[in-house]
DNA sequence: CTAGTGACTGTTT
DNA sequence: AAAACAGCCACTA
């Protein structure tokens, strides 16, 4: 049972329409601090499994940059629009009204 | 065991 | 408001 699994568990309870942040996640997961670990696991993120990972943005409400294709971002992004989160022009959620409090 | 690698965050320029 | 800094630690080789 790695750590990974935990937060992967805490990802699979967003609602739709609702995103989180990576430090959201790992203080839910009981280790708060720890948000970089949280982004790594999400760069190891199982396919097989349904694990809504387009549902965790950085604390800024941005979708974090991956070095370098660029493109899954841009999936991500649409993932969540067809959910009906609302991004501004400068490409940004409101945390306020779309980020998930248990 | 050591060393390198990050989907990050809060504070400080 | 945007950029730079220093912490954070699981995982892989």
């Amino acid at each position: 049972m790695s750590v990974y699994s935990r937060y992967y568990q805490i990802v699979r309870r967003v609602p739709r329409g609702r995103v989180v942040t990576y430090g959201q996640v790992a203080y839910e997961a009981g280790l708060p601090g720890r948000a970089r670990q949280v982004g790594y696991a999400m760069a190891a993120c199982p396919e097989d499994e349904d694990i809504p990972w387009h549902r965790v943005i950085n604390a800024r409400g941005e979708i974090s940059k991956r070095g370098s294709p660029g493109s899954f971002e841009r999936i991500q992004r649409a993932l969540l629009e067809a959910e009906g989160v609302v991004f501004d022009e400068r490409g940004r959620v409101d945390l306020d009204r779309f980020g998930w409090t248990p």
